[in-house]
DNA sequence: GAAGTGTCATGGAACGTTCCAGAGCTGTTA
DNA sequence: TAACAGCTCTGGAACGTTCCATGACACTTC
């Protein structure tokens, strides 16, 4: 009996300063678990005074409601997650924020899992989220397997912010429309007198190859006699220096790039005013994604926007029908826009 | 008929997927509820033969355990929370990736919440992480009233990552020691040849001000007879642009200037191309964070770097410290260093 | 053959919460 | 005054899991 009343000390001495229950407040505010229970979820069952005098005590003793337990009896945890690739990034911070924000109309919470740009630790992540018990899972731009994604929107209500790389039945998705951005940035160095114009990408996800195909088509139509350039996406840097280069030969060389996105736009930034050129006179550079280097860079860049916090919100609501019970698959596209900056001129100044 | 029939199972089918559990596994493998229990969690209790029988039926039937019904009995979660300011940071991504290794480790896992750089929400955050059950909370620069730090610190480890407004018992910290890394910055520009250093601030937060103190002193004790030259942290693209016209002017104006951080910095890049100051001949600046602009911009940013991924790591192994029974507070810095980029030149070659 | 020692397996008691049936009131109506 | 209705409030039964005490054997040892 000693012995066993020594665990049993132990854990009743963890226990003791473990977070307040129910029990504690309803013990402290003289009143039934029950009582607190309705008071706290703002119930009806109980009077204004009690409710009141309970919040109270509750509130001194900074009793929390255990989500768990609740979640136990409720069958249902009220937790979202969301999957992303990297931290670090404004693109996910702002679609998150608009998943977050229409998440907190439907009173449901966010788990945020990140995947580190690795493919291993994403899955991982993923896996985390589902025994967290989440209702439904947003991913952002992550590219998993679409076997595993299969498998995934089998158990919950699955939204993915961005291209899949192929169909996956079974969930919906919110992407731009990759054609439209890139050819709302070939219109502009069109429209700006630009002819020779060459696209530099750095990947061959789904949105990648979407902006380069639409590139491809935009220049096929308008100038069917030349291929496009395209540089990339295998060797960026060689890639970036080789249409350095070019420029710097003045010999039939483009006088604009559009590039995959603002950070590889940022690096052929980089390296034309290191090697000499004058930006935007001798080279209009636009990127993708009008993220916050944009305004950094000088030149300041012309880039094309994503409305991303309404794509998260987007995301979030076709979730949320899902969990109401829809079940045939949604995939909706939003309109990118084009925000010009000092990055892109017309070809008339590049030799004066 | 069998089209209605199809969507009919297919959504019975959605409700009853209600995952099965362990009495189920129990009942199908034709064992105690015990015995799957032990048989899953490869506890020893069970023979061999069952336990392959067990597992084989629990894999068969897609039983995954309940997280929340075993904290609920473990009274442990084995959830550590991180809170942090801004999703969209690479400081916050690295450190957090740093606690997250950590975690690992330790066979915990992260639960990531965020601010959003709005105070209320911070708090409402926190609150949420605790409700989830964290058995620890790592906050990373994120500003929260003492008060309520100190309120969560007596439920749960704390450890702050970054400079504390203010001394709180009972929560640990780890920092990077700003005096240094401010002062390593302007011996750099002193060996350098510069004599008129301003600083550039734009907040009044506990490292900002760590920093300008620094710099104040050290500054002082270089030239006892000049007030040094602080700008900020109020307005600050005014003092951007005072800055930018100081030197200009070229009246007694600074030839250097040490910001707060990256994003001050970039900020001061941008002004002074705009107004045709010439970098880094007519003005050395040095940055604070070595962020991933710091490579972006041209010249490239001489910076303070923070060993991110290592405080990360610290914070984390500190909170495990306090899981295992430590009480005495615990306050540990790590030593920063300054990365050496373009930005920052002798000022011999300012009148060339 | 009794006692002791393993191993394997079991059912009941927690864990913190919500849900539910119902108890005790007070007031209203027939 | 009986019947009823409407509030408050309550204790017990879930929820899915782990922990614990104990039972049922099969061996060994005295």
């Amino acid at each position: 009996m000693s012995a066993s009343s020594t665990s049993g000390v132990a854990r009743r001495r963890r226990r003791s300063d473990r977070s307040p229950t129910i029990h504690d407040v309803a013990k402290a505010a003289g009143v039934s678990k029950s009582a607190v229970s309705l008071a706290i979820r703002n119930q009806k069952g109980v009077s204004e005074a009690t409710r009141e005098h309970i919040l109270a005590v509750a509130q001194e003793l900074g009793y929390r409601s255990n989500v768990w337990a609740r979640s136990l009896v409720q069958g249902r945890t009220g937790l979202v997650g969301v999957l992303l690739q990297d931290l670090g990034n404004s693109y996910h911070r702002d679609v998150t924020a608009g998943v977050e924000d229409a998440a907190a109309e439907h009173d449901l919470r966010l788990v945020i899992g990140h995947g580190r740009r690795d493919q291993k630790r994403l899955q991982a992540e993923l896996d985390s989220l589902l025994a967290l018990g989440v209702e439904g899972v947003v991913i952002i731009s992550a590219w998993v397997p679409p076997a595993y994604l299969d498998q995934v929107a089998r158990r919950v209500p699955l939204v993915v912010v961005g291209r899949l790389p192929q169909h996956v039945p079974g969930l919906d998705s919110v992407a731009n429309q990759d054609e439209i951005g890139a050819r709302a940035a070939v219109e502009h160095l069109v429209e700006l007198g630009h002819t020779r114009i060459a696209h530099l990408t750095g990947s061959t996800g789904p949105a990648a190859m979407q902006r380069r195909r639409a590139f491809r088509q935009m220049m096929r139509s308008l100038w069917p006699e030349v291929e496009p350039q395209v540089e990339g996406p295998d060797q960026l840097q060689a890639a970036i220096k080789y249409l350095v280069f070019q420029v710097r030969q003045e010999v039939a060389a483009p006088t604009a790039v559009f590039t995959q996105n603002d950070r590889i736009a940022a690096e052929l930034v980089g390296a034309c005013i290191d090697a000499g050129v004058r930006l935007p006179e001798q080279l209009s550079i636009v990127g993708y994604d009008n993220s916050s280097v944009c305004r950094m860079l000088r030149p300041q860049l012309t880039s094309v926007d994503q409305p991303r916090v309404k794509m998260g919100h987007m995301a979030l609501n076709m979730l949320f029908e899902r969990l109401g019970g829809r079940t045939e698959d949604k995939h909706l596209t939003v309109a990118p826009s084009l925000v010009v900056r000092g990055s892109t001129t017309s070809p008339a100044l590049q030799h004066t």
